[in-house]
DNA sequence: AGCTGATTTGAGTGATCACTCAATGCTTGA
DNA sequence: TCAAGCATTGAGTGATCACTCAAATCAGCT
């Protein structure tokens, strides 16, 4: 019983098969069948929406403008919206995870290079009118009861960042960065929690001299490491 | 039309005007007319919900059985869940600053009452099963743009928490707690950013232990400054 | 050209959202 | 004892939620 009749307009959508969505091409080569949209470029666009808005009050609605699809097509590709925020929180995780690897593979000394790597993360939120801060921290405080494997995954994730900054120091230390009685464990916790805090303060909004003034402190800290004198945390 | 035959059970509730649910006390001192509910008491039980579920997630369905009062009652006492967000989170910002100030008007030295609070919030959500970050932070990173009020009354709220804070260490100053030149403004933000970073930590499910450890470091810095040497901050 | 099967589509699903209001019930003053 | 007046009630409002599925579309093959 479905009735056209009055239907005097149908939409028209080129897609082309790398995700672009341009008018169509003379040359398309088809092995199976290309699939209308990237999935990595799908997900980019999911991260950037959930990062801004937050799991709850991103809709289906927003998600199919940003991801410039229809709602079955989401379901098909990403099973749900549940679903593809863990998609999207992975992606997030490695790509914050590779960002610190390339710390510790890099040439400099990494002591140095954690300090610059807040140097770099205050610098960088001071110049983006959009700071947000980190999606982990984020999805951990509004993860509910009810989406407890949402919380559990970003805590787990937050843990291997933390174990990941931890190596960094470990590696400072067999370079003979830090003293051989430093506690890396400490002193990735802490790192970690001055890198929680200062992108906290970048989403606050705090003055962009403010905000490089406070990663600067942090960073010096973190430098003062290698000196010697503070390389242990002062006893209890 | 209202059939209330099969009605076998009403349900009986007995509020007392002082907003304790009493069975009904012959003495009635009535004025106006008293309400059934007290309005401290609904403040604090939305307080707590929404504390832990965050705006989005709370619903009216969940404020409903928190408050123990049925929608039109919530409406024509709070006007809408916005507003009533908005008295929640201006009570919650009054009990921090009052925690804060009775730091300055204690009788104790101010610098070891700024040390202690870190301390004292550390233990508290050690031994807290249902830890919780700062509700003013969560409310900061989980205001969307529709929601720009939220943002910002959250934000103006963590500032005059910090001008508290920087209060305290200028009459730490006064007092000669702290060297003439110590820069407090600084001094403020980076102890308003260190018990940001403890209380994610503590939601987070760190350890006891390790919570406990990350807030005697954080407080130990705090104490060192009164012993002269990193009374300013380390030169850029 | 026409068939085939993978893929996209978008109106539609029931559930739940924040919120309303006519009806009810209780307290008070007469 | 009762009328008046207001706080409370809770079923109901339209909107929006996450999600579905039959139909349309399109490339590749014969």
């Amino acid at each position: 019983m479905l009735d056209l009749s009055d239907h005097s307009i149908l939409s028209i959508r080129f897609c082309g098969k790398d995700g672009t969505f341009a008018p169509p091409s003379p040359i398309f080569r088809c092995m199976t069948r290309a699939r209308p949209y990237d999935r990595n470029v799908a997900l980019d666009a999911a991260l950037s929406l959930f990062w801004r808005k937050g799991y709850h009050a991103t809709s289906l609605k927003d998600l199919e403008v940003a991801l410039r699809m229809k709602p079955g097509s989401i379901y098909a590709a990403f099973d749900s919206k549940h679903a593809l925020y863990l998609s999207v929180l992975e992606r997030y995780f490695l790509r914050t995870r590779d960002e610190l690897r390339t710390l510790r593979d890099g040439s400099g000394p990494v002591l140095k290079g954690l300090a610059e790597h807040l140097r770099g993360v205050a610098r960088r939120e001071a110049h983006d009118p959009g700071r947000s801060a980190c999606m982990l921290v984020r999805t951990m405080l509004d993860a509910t009861a009810g989406e407890a494997e949402l919380g559990a995954r970003a805590r787990s994730y937050l843990d291997a960042i933390r174990d990941e900054i931890e190596a960094a120091f470990r590696q400072a230390r067999a370079d003979g960065e830090l003293p051989d009685q430093a506690d890396t464990a400490l002193l990735a916790q802490r790192y970690q929690s001055n890198m929680t805090a200062l992108r906290i303060e970048a989403h606050r909004g705090l003055g962009d001299a403010a905000l490089i003034g406070l990663a600067e402190q942090m960073a010096q800290e973190i430098e003062a490491l290698g000196s010697g004198r503070l390389a242990s945390p002062p006893k209890a």
